[in-house]
DNA sequence: AACCTGACTTCGG
DNA sequence: TCCGAAGCCAGGT
Protein backbone atom coordinates (compact mmCIF):
# COMPACT_ATOMS: atom_id res chain seq x y z
CA UNK A 1 0.00 0.00 0.00
CA UNK A 2 1.43 2.92 -1.02
CA UNK A 3 1.13 5.99 1.36
CA UNK A 4 -0.97 9.15 0.61
CA UNK A 5 1.30 12.06 -0.08
CA UNK A 6 0.26 14.84 1.74
CA UNK A 7 0.30 16.44 -1.94
CA UNK A 8 -2.52 14.43 -3.48
CA UNK A 9 -5.22 15.23 -0.61
CA UNK A 10 -8.81 13.90 -1.34
CA UNK A 11 -11.04 16.44 -2.57
CA UNK A 12 -13.36 17.44 -0.37
CA UNK A 13 -11.09 17.16 2.63
CA UNK A 14 -10.09 19.67 5.19
CA UNK A 15 -7.36 21.76 3.15
CA UNK A 16 -7.26 25.29 3.17
CA UNK A 17 -7.53 24.60 -0.72
CA UNK A 18 -10.38 22.28 -0.45
CA UNK A 19 -12.67 24.62 1.56
CA UNK A 20 -11.50 27.88 -0.52
CA UNK A 21 -13.03 25.63 -3.70
CA UNK A 22 -16.11 24.77 -1.48
CA UNK A 23 -16.68 28.60 -0.73
CA UNK A 24 -16.39 29.56 -4.40
CA UNK A 25 -18.68 27.07 -5.21
CA UNK A 26 -21.30 29.03 -3.33
CA UNK A 27 -21.21 31.92 -4.77
CA UNK A 28 -24.54 32.94 -5.88
CA UNK A 29 -25.43 33.99 -10.03
CA UNK A 30 -25.50 37.81 -9.96
CA UNK A 31 -23.27 38.41 -6.87
CA UNK A 32 -19.22 38.52 -6.60
CA UNK A 33 -16.79 37.99 -4.03
CA UNK A 34 -13.40 39.13 -3.44
CA UNK A 35 -10.22 36.76 -2.99
CA UNK A 36 -9.65 38.05 0.65
CA UNK A 37 -13.11 37.33 1.21
CA UNK A 38 -13.00 33.70 0.02
CA UNK A 39 -9.54 33.57 2.41
CA UNK A 40 -11.53 34.97 4.84
CA UNK A 41 -14.35 32.22 4.81
CA UNK A 42 -12.33 29.07 4.16
CA UNK A 43 -10.30 29.89 7.45
CA UNK A 44 -7.26 32.41 6.76
CA UNK A 45 -8.19 35.87 6.23
CA UNK A 46 -4.41 36.58 4.80
CA UNK A 47 -4.40 33.66 2.19
CA UNK A 48 -5.89 35.97 -1.00
CA UNK A 49 -2.82 35.08 -2.89
CA UNK A 50 -3.71 31.70 -2.88
CA UNK A 51 -6.60 31.70 -3.30
CA UNK A 52 -5.44 33.05 -7.21
CA UNK A 53 -3.46 30.20 -7.15
CA UNK A 54 -6.34 27.69 -6.68
CA UNK A 55 -8.26 29.97 -9.08
CA UNK A 56 -5.32 29.18 -11.65
CA UNK A 57 -4.69 25.33 -11.16
CA UNK A 58 -8.73 24.20 -10.46
CA UNK A 59 -11.24 26.57 -11.90
CA UNK A 60 -11.04 24.91 -15.46
CA UNK A 61 -10.62 21.19 -13.46
CA UNK A 62 -13.44 21.67 -10.92
CA UNK A 63 -15.64 23.70 -13.10
CA UNK A 64 -15.44 26.56 -10.68
CA UNK A 65 -17.72 29.57 -10.80
CA UNK A 66 -14.22 31.73 -10.96
CA UNK A 67 -15.44 34.57 -12.74
CA UNK A 68 -17.68 35.53 -9.54
CA UNK A 69 -14.30 36.08 -7.58
CA UNK A 70 -12.77 40.06 -7.90
CA UNK A 71 -10.42 41.95 -6.19
CA UNK A 72 -11.70 44.22 -2.92
CA UNK A 73 -11.71 47.37 -4.58
CA UNK A 74 -14.82 45.76 -7.13
CA UNK A 75 -12.92 45.41 -10.20
CA UNK A 76 -11.55 42.42 -12.14
CA UNK A 77 -7.81 41.37 -11.69
CA UNK A 78 -7.50 40.01 -15.03
CA UNK A 79 -5.77 41.71 -17.71
CA UNK A 80 -6.89 42.85 -21.19
CA UNK A 81 -6.77 40.19 -23.18
CA UNK A 82 -5.85 38.08 -20.29
CA UNK A 83 -9.10 37.08 -19.91
CA UNK A 84 -10.88 40.45 -18.50
CA UNK A 85 -13.50 40.61 -21.30
CA UNK A 86 -14.67 37.21 -20.82
CA UNK A 87 -14.80 37.75 -16.95
CA UNK A 88 -16.80 41.19 -17.47
CA UNK A 89 -18.96 39.17 -20.03
CA UNK A 90 -20.02 36.57 -17.73
CA UNK A 91 -20.65 39.09 -15.00
CA UNK A 92 -22.77 41.23 -17.29
CA UNK A 93 -25.00 38.14 -18.04
CA UNK A 94 -25.50 37.42 -14.80
CA UNK A 95 -27.14 40.86 -14.24
CA UNK A 96 -23.91 42.77 -12.35
CA UNK A 97 -23.42 46.25 -13.18
CA UNK A 98 -19.93 47.97 -13.95
CA UNK A 99 -19.98 51.15 -13.28
CA UNK A 100 -18.41 54.08 -15.01
CA UNK A 101 -15.21 53.27 -13.57
CA UNK A 102 -15.51 49.56 -14.12
CA UNK A 103 -16.01 48.84 -11.16
CA UNK A 104 -18.40 46.76 -9.43
CA UNK A 105 -20.55 48.08 -6.13
CA UNK A 106 -19.88 46.03 -3.85
CA UNK A 107 -22.15 47.02 -1.59
CA UNK A 108 -24.91 46.14 -4.03
CA UNK A 109 -23.34 42.98 -5.69
CA UNK A 110 -20.88 41.61 -3.05
CA UNK A 111 -22.06 38.59 -1.67
CA UNK A 112 -22.54 38.17 1.78
CA UNK A 113 -23.15 34.61 2.80
CA UNK A 114 -25.72 34.51 5.94
CA UNK A 115 -24.20 33.15 9.43
CA UNK A 116 -24.87 34.42 12.60
CA UNK A 117 -28.46 36.39 12.77
CA UNK A 118 -28.38 38.47 15.48
C1' DA B 1 16.95 25.20 0.66
C1' DA B 2 16.92 29.87 -1.12
C1' DC B 3 14.49 32.65 -4.55
C1' DC B 4 10.71 34.03 -7.53
C1' DT B 5 6.05 34.85 -8.47
C1' DG B 6 1.12 35.96 -8.55
C1' DA B 7 -6.38 37.12 -11.16
C1' DC B 8 -4.19 40.11 -3.46
C1' DT B 9 -4.67 43.54 0.52
C1' DT B 10 -3.59 47.01 3.64
C1' DC B 11 -1.42 51.13 5.08
C1' DG B 12 1.05 55.52 4.98
C1' DG B 13 2.40 59.71 2.63
C1' DT C 1 -8.18 60.09 -3.75
C1' DC C 2 -4.09 58.04 -5.80
C1' DC C 3 0.24 55.48 -5.72
C1' DG C 4 4.05 52.88 -3.96
C1' DA C 5 5.79 49.87 -0.41
C1' DA C 6 5.33 46.34 2.50
C1' DG C 7 2.97 42.29 4.18
C1' DC C 8 1.35 37.63 3.10
C1' DC C 9 1.19 32.65 1.64
C1' DA C 10 2.47 28.51 -0.75
C1' DG C 11 3.67 26.19 -5.05
C1' DG C 12 7.13 26.09 -8.64
C1' DT C 13 12.21 26.49 -10.04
Amino acid sequence: MAAIKAKDQPPGGDTFASRAKRVIRKIPRGKVATYGQIAALAGNHRAARQVVRILHSSSDKDRLPWHRVINSKGGISLARGQGYELQRAMLRQEGIRFQDNDLIDLDRFQWVPRRIRI
